[in-house]
DNA sequence: CACAACTTTCAATTCTTTTTGAAAATTGAA
DNA sequence: TTCAATTTTCAAAAAGAATTGAAAGTTGTG
């Protein structure tokens, strides 16, 4: 397999990747594009390599600098804006961590919690509470396992999953 | 807040929090519903409360038949199918993972390794191996910690949780 | 076998999300 | 301040995913 090949299997296969999990198709080739990229990569070669247009690009490259996934290079002298991908695995893992967090286990913590003060009694509304607050302890123990995982440093985690094992 | 209001509030935040997840909408509204169902239901059970077509229940029952999420009920002298939840959260959260692992991280793998296979030597390629192996080495830590999660029982796992902490 | 009760399928439709592209805004240099 | 380079915005269009509903299929009973 050529290199460019190579490349651009593993873009397209990172885009259907992250849209089974709910990260935007483009969001998720961006990124992978720029983690295969040895050089910063302008709006314009983005466009290019992917086939998206500007807009696009735009849209999809401020989401992942405000993932924390991408960061801005500018080049002396250019006013042209390059980006750059964070290659630590165990730093891109931990800010999907933080975002996906926030944006989804916290909410549905506090429908949990909110359900709860339902009224009345009887053995439908007992079953009812029973459940919630079963679900509500699951995703309380990942909620803190997760504090946990953002707060590790990659040889923490990986002497725990040694453990673990 | 009245136990039907509570009941219906539940069903449509864990109907989007699944969408949020790759997890099709209905198919996790059916799955709450019936989780905070006392009796088993229906298809017209559920078409009724959650407001949808027979076709797309019958659809979405099938789905979470098939993530061992949800089974049949058959009760004698009747014809029609009942259907309840597996409540088991730990049994839940399991055979989710099971799924999402076999669908998604095993393929995934398998485009990690094949990119390997790229020719020629330079610098650029030394890169783009180094990026890949470091996905690839981190993907397997997660399926090997997946796999032991998927084997472990509530007790295992809230014990390490508890060291982990 | 014939029938009614129920389940499954799938092409057409609807709904949702993503993408486009051109206009507006911003920026830095002269 | 003006201008050209560049980025951002957003309404409209396109693409993609979910849903409908009616027809076809299945199943158990008499």
């Amino acid at each position: 397999m050529e290199l460019e090949e190579a490349k651009s299997k593993f873009v397209q296969a990172w885009g259907a990747f992250g849209s089974n999990w709910g990260i935007n198709r483009t969001m998720a080739q961006v990124h992978a594009l720029l983690l295969v990229s040895q050089e910063a990569q302008c709006a314009d070669d983005i466009m290019e390599q992917l086939q998206i247009s500007r807009g696009n690009a735009n849209m999809n490259i401020r989401a992942l600098i405000d993932w924390g996934l991408v960061y801005k290079e500018l080049k002396p002298g250019e006013r042209r804006e390059y980006f750059i991908a964070e290659k630590d695995m165990w730093t891109v893992v931990r800010q999907i961590i933080i975002h996906r967090k926030k944006k989804e286990l916290e909410p549905a913590l506090k429908v949990l919690e909110e359900v709860q003060s339902v009224e009345g009694e009887g053995e439908e509304k007992e079953a009812f509470l029973k459940m919630i607050k079963d679900i509500e302890l699951f995703s309380r123990k990942a909620d803190i396992l997760l504090d946990k995982l953002i707060e590790a440093d990659a040889a923490w985690l990986i002497g725990t999953f040694m453990k673990m094992i």
